[in-house]
DNA sequence: GTGAAAGCGCTAACAG
DNA sequence: CTGTTAGCGCTTTCAC
């Protein structure tokens, strides 16, 4: 078998060509190392000559330090989704470290994931999707790798966690539509147990029953646009209709939208439509929806904060950040005769 | 300063504890070699007790190998590029490789990051947006880093190239527009200089000027729907209007269609309308747009194959593999009286 | 089958 | 500032 790298040239290479040790080129390539300004034009002369760049995967070994992050990720496809992770890795390139996608799915369940990318030494892990078994967590811990989840939250577990507040965006959600003057609300929900699932729910419910309204019709999705296609089917096709809908995100409720037209209902002359997240495809003339805005950058940049701070200080003290949303209001659904939100 | 991985443990911790040698663990983690069941069991059983996992970065650097992957992509917010970095980072984990992320942009240039890339020792690269520079492709070469570019051919550079026939597709495309009886062909493009807009407008147009028929008008975009959305009103809100549409992408149609029908026009009735990626949302309703399928899972197969096999097998020479994509007929697009297509 | 030992390429004391 | 040296954690001959 023949070697894998022939062509790879080393710091030793360099140093025997510049006439130097082999520390020197090391000291180059430190910043704050030091070593004299000519010794140094002499490595890089050298270096350049020979196509010479410094192996990381030796450095990390050495250093102990890979500046590697584990993004795990479900869904990567979802146009949210998409952005968040988009997002993540160019603050984490601004501020040199790397991303290792994981992409968790039915095949790589995150547990099989994680010891994965702990065995890479990442030195910290954002969780965007699915959440962490508590033998996992405790792994973590021993490895002294620090994890963030995102959007989501769990009480019961010793994590970090950034993420918007969909408890009350869904408040304000709530808060619009009784104002405006609904009568009869109905919820498409996402996956189940996902905790962004309950919180809106929840924030969305109580607001209603705080002004002596219940939910009048409730329907299950699993945040996909079919899903919301579908459960509007199931849920306008029926007796007594709602006049006011809230999905648990953009996608759905855009299903939604596209179902209420295509049953013949005007959106939002016969039915108030509204979801989360504020994807771009919300702002598009057809759906034109009202929303809750996701702060994208806030959420990302206080999710990076929070990581690289914990590698770099390495405090292990839990933080937990609820960054609110913020009410978009367009076109899918019925206002309120005076605006005053 | 305090090390790193204070608790780290290492295969000499574990052979310590089963009461072999160091190699011996190792061994128990390489797939083939040889060791007696009986000590294997003694090694997994230490490992269990103090929550041994191999360190992928040593052995990467004794191996020189790292099963790493760099995945450079733009624009990972669009849905069909998310897709596709959905299924590259899935294709590769079948296989047993892990996916860098390299999100390039203006900040970080592809000439930056490539460099970076491979310093950690990625053993092979696969580009979904921009273009390597000549100096890039024999650095690459040099260090025998096999890259393949996705989607964008060049005959200059010496690459190796996976993508959709986008000449055949917009063909096609063309095709059925004139069948339909056309008469007035316009084309709004994507990024000017990307190999994807240049093909698909050459096969376009060549196929209208094999009918005899020229591009009526042409508005230049960005892929964006909110560039489709205002090239469309250049476009239309002109004299003589075109009576068929091809946009470079599905996300510039949907914004060409909003706003022909914002201008009062009905799709297809007065203008028929079509794109290329099918991405999912170009079968939603409000859509329901004809455009070319991009065969997802074969393009990024064929495109994890090219790469894996060039490097496992050493080969150097340049493959290059174009399939053909799929028409997808729906409803924003005038048909042929006879459908024969 | 097994242990000893020599690296992989780089960093970081440590003495000058 | 500089060279020498001892690792980082793992793989892989090489003798046994």
């Amino acid at each position: 078998m023949k070697t894998k790298y022939p062509d790879s040239v080393s710091s030793i290479d360099v140093a025997r060509l510049a006439g130097v040790s082999q520390a020197a080129v090391s000291r180059t390539y430190t910043p704050g190392a030091s070593i004299s300004d000519k010794k140094r034009r002499k490595v890089l002369a050298a270096a350049e000559q020979l196509g010479y760049q410094p192996n990381i995967i030796a450095r990390s070994l050495s250093r102990r330090s890979t500046r590697l992050i584990g993004i795990v990720m479900a869904k990567i496809g979802d146009p949210f989704y998409a952005k968040i992770l988009a997002t993540f890795s160019r603050k984490l390139q601004d501020k040199g470290y790397w991303s290792l996608l994981l992409n968790v799915n039915d095949d790589l369940a995150l547990d099989d994931a994680l010891p994965q990318a702990l065995q890479y030494q990442v030195e910290g892990i954002v969780l965007t999707s699915a959440t962490l078994s508590t033998t996992m967590v405790s792994h973590c811990k021993n490895l002294n790798v620090p994890v963030v989840m995102f959007n989501r939250f769990s009480w019961e577990l010793d994590v970090n966690a950034v993420g918007c507040d969909h408890a009350g965006g869904a408040r304000m959600l709530a808060d619009l539509l009784i104002k405006a003057g609904h009568e009869r609300f109905a919820y498409i929900s996402g996956e189940k147990d996902s905790s962004t699932n309950r919180e809106r729910e929840k924030g969305f419910t109580e607001r209603l029953s705080d002004d002596g309204h219940a939910l009048f019709a409730r329907e299950s999705g699993d945040y996909s646009y079919e899903s919301g296609f579908t459960a509007a089917d199931r849920l306008l096709s029926t007796n007594g209709q709602p006049d006011a809908l809230f999905c648990a995100n953009d996608l759905m409720a855009m299903g939604a939208i596209d179902q209420a037209r295509e049953l013949g209902l005007q959106v939002p002359g016969d039915l108030s439509v509204v979801g989360f997240d504020d994807v771009a495809m919300a702002a598009w003339e057809q759906y034109s929806l009202t929303t809750i805005q996701q702060p994208m950058e806030r959420l990302v940049s206080a999710t990076v904060d929070v990581l690289i701070n914990a590698i770099e200080s390495r405090e292990m003290e839990r933080v937990i950040k609820v960054i609110p949303g913020r009410l978009v209001i367009r076109d899918s659904a019925r206002l309120p005769e005076k605006i005053n939100i």
